[in-house]
DNA sequence: GTTTTTATCGTCAGGCAGACGACTATGATC
DNA sequence: GATCATAGTCGTCTGCCTGACGATAAAAAC
């Protein structure tokens, strides 16, 4: 480390921003803000905030996330709060650190330093409009992310700041995560059939998957799925058992993603 | 994000800090410097230091990188400044962004948000000591991460900060990440045998694997290895083919880690 | 020359995934 | 109520890959 200077250390700002991923109408969808003032006014961009002076990093990120959807969000009482290590479950949903981007120029404001969190929840009311009037929505992420093509629609405009670079990293990271870990029961509801996770890994690869197939691999994981007892027809057809998330998190072997 | 007020900046100082890998010697080091001033003076860091007023984070990582070992690091030119996509390659070193920690009680002076980076380098030449004078070394992990009994032995007191906490992120980020990638090669020199490669594996993991199955894997993967031409021996024995990495990033399917 | 060391090629059995057939249990429609 | 459409669940078969391990090859050490 360079020499201690305190003089050296220039203003730089911090911020978190979310990523939050979700599957609705079989499409995986992120949250998205308006932005009420300058600079980007008016375009859609991924929640976030200032971290605060004696905040840690995921605390903020918990906050915001409370702030944007309503998910209560309590920090963890005492464990690891400052590293990565570990995701950190708020209410089902899923908390993990995702990267920090630092270009000078990102912000035009100032030097702006922004740590980006990834969340996956299940599917949500209609996001919350937070206390200052703004508006919130959820968007596929193919449509935020091919926001580039001008068009008079303003839905389409391209996401503020380097957003789209990182939910794009977000959504990579989500892909490849379900794949060898129990994540994607992130996005289901606390009770949910073999078909409603297997539909979860369609809209969140893009990929169509063979029911069967599915069905054996994941009852076939030890620890993966516990039955929780009762039975749904809410996706019509045959009555499908009900299921929680049990405790195995990592998937071995992995789930594979078919090649495209 | 929350509105926009310029005095609500709490001010932070954003660093970088480097986990710079190695194998020598069949066991898994980390680059290590003594530091020269409180706090932890005397006390063994992860090399690191504040990011400056126009420098992109990876920048910042890249020149910590080469005034700490010498290798050079210049910034790709325009490509994704920002964003941690994509992992740049350093003279054969690989580098890419591991995480993030802002614990606000971090650093006793200040509020420090730190941005880490890994490194994965071959065997180096010893370490330089830096133009003021530090001492540097390369440390096996085991050794940095169990420095938690007190002895009157300084090489075994714990990490400054929170190191011991940032390398052992690394040390795992790496460990999983050989798994399905073809990066344990940025351990080797740029010519190397299976059986130097498989050593890599076998230092990253702790474990012992088979000289046969690991041989038929990696030749078997198309796009990993590719003939550099002549033999050596200098492992002693039966003379072995030299190889160079191939193109090949992704491992499909992975080397599979033996459980424990 | 024999031993030691490392590299490399083969063989074999078991596990798992992809492809797909068959059957079951609901609601919707005629 | 019969039929159809929709989902869910159980099996089968084949091929690929891995782990275990035998066997051979080519050098250095003794």
């Amino acid at each position: 480390m360079a020499p201690y200077d305190p003089s050296a250390h220039p203003p730089f700002a911090v911020t978190v921003d979310l990523v939050v991923l979700t599957v609705r109408r079989h499409t995986l969808c992120a949250l998205a803000v308006r932005r009420g003032e300058p600079p980007y006014q008016g375009r859609w961009a991924l929640p976030g905030g200032f971290v605060r002076p004696d905040e840690d990093l995921m605390e903020a990120a918990c906050r915001e996330l409370a702030e944007e959807t309503g998910l209560r969000a309590q920090p963890p009482a005492s464990t690891a709060a400052a590293g990565p290590s570990g995701p950190y479950g708020t209410d089902g949903a899923h908390l993990e650190q995702l990267a920090t981007y630092g270009d000078p120029k990102r912000d035009p404001r100032m030097r702006v330093v922004s740590v980006a969190y990834l969340v996956l929840a299940p599917d949500l009311p209609a996001p919350r409009a937070g206390g200052d009037a703004r508006s919130a929505r959820w968007a596929p992420v193919t449509d935020l992310l091919r926001g580039e093509e001008g068009t008079d629609d303003e839905q389409r405009a391209p996401l503020a700041f380097d957003h789209a670079l990182i939910l794009a990293d977000g959504v990579e990271r989500a892909r490849s995560k379900i794949e060898y870990s129990s994540l994607a029961t992130a996005f289901c509801p606390s009770e949910f059939t073999v078909g409603e996770l297997r539909r979860v890994y369609e809209a969140v690869w893009g990929v169509a998957l063979d029911p069967r197939n599915f069905h054996r691999k994941v009852t076939g994981t030890p620890g993966f799925l516990v039955p929780a007892g009762g039975t749904t027809t809410r996706q019509g057809g045959r009555p499908a058992q009900l299921f929680r998330a049990g405790g195995a998190t990592l998937l071995n072997p992995p789930m594979l993603r078919p090649e495209v």
